[in-house]
DNA sequence: CCTGAAAAACGTAGTGA
DNA sequence: TCACTACGTTTTTCAGG
């Protein structure tokens, strides 16, 4: 009578395919979630509570994992702003390394395939706060070196879009990469 | 009687200071941005149309630049991810280059300092479609090599935060790093 | 999936500290 | 200036078809 793990298979996110409404509501959404239902019901055809029972679905099938408020860094006084590639002995990745996801500077933590290991994505207040991380990174057994890319200045930032949102170069109708 | 520039300073985003309040709200609305405000005004101690004003002022000001909804990549087919490393002769930064920022599968573009010019974080579908934006990133003239690292797990990825948010781990008064 | 109605939340006052 | 109380409005939500 217990809950066993396939039968939570279609919570997976990647279960029962979006159709166009779906998609489009995700477009929405990520633009604007402050938008009500019969917005967006009139926006895709539909009525209000269809809508509602969309995105309901959506979120609990986690295709929205969740709506939060994306805040300026620069009001919170994180100015500065770094990717930070960490290379170990060995196979890193250990439960050490994994634990300075912790910290409230990291905001990414990823395992790469390259001539690197760990990538983070780091926002301090100064380069100040960005040496104490560095520090407590060192501090890591592991840790071989890093390298730091101070970013100069973000040109385009936005969260996962669900497809083409911005305008695309070229209008011919979906047509697929020309192959020979 | 126009608007001049002077005008808009205090709506930058980083004028006016925010209070305690200001801050906790900021990390409940990234938390969750549908919660009501009535809600919020009980877990900051405010009343619902305080914590409302509150909220708009935060909008204006952009402290608060939108409120979205955050999708599961999976669950729009966008399985790879990956960042790139973009090295350009001379000074990059033209306006070829910072149009690759209108694809779709690039969600962030940055200047950065270091061994490379421009950094890109880019989700796509599939490798081959990974290929196909390497190729158009290679018809921009200027444009000499690049380096893809690509994810192979994402440990952690959140929103900007406001302050720490998640536990902090060493309570140490914020001691500077060790150097010698 | 749509139409309608109950319930709750939102947004805008006006009032006082 | 800022926060609280009260009220009109919209939105959300649940019923039935």
């Amino acid at each position: 009578m217990g809950l066993e793990t396939d039968d939570v298979r279609q919570n997976d996110g990647r279960t029962r395919e979006l159709d166009a409404f779906d998609r489009k509501l995700l477009g929405l959404l990520v633009e604007d979630a402050t938008r009500s239902y019969a917005e967006l019901g009139e926006q895709v055809g539909l009525s209000a509570p269809a809508v509602h029972e969309r995105v309901k679905r959506l979120k609990r099938t986690g295709a929205i994992r969740q709506t939060a408020a994306l805040i300026n860094p620069a009001a919170v006084q994180k100015t500065l702003l770094a990717f930070v590639h960490v290379d170990t002995s060995g196979w890193g990745k250990t439960p050490e390394l994994l634990a300075i996801g912790k910290y409230p500077e990291v905001e990414e933590m990823h395992s790469v395939a390259g001539d690197t290991c760990m990538l983070l994505k780091v926002r301090t207040k100064d380069s100040r706060a960005l040496e104490g991380l560095l520090a407590r990174i060192y501090d890591v057994p592991g840790v071989i070196r890093t390298r730091s890319y101070v970013v100069l200045s973000t040109h385009m930032e936005r969260p996962v879009q669900p497809a083409n949102t911005s305008e695309w170069p070229a209008p011919r109708q979906h047509a697929p990469p020309p192959q020979r």
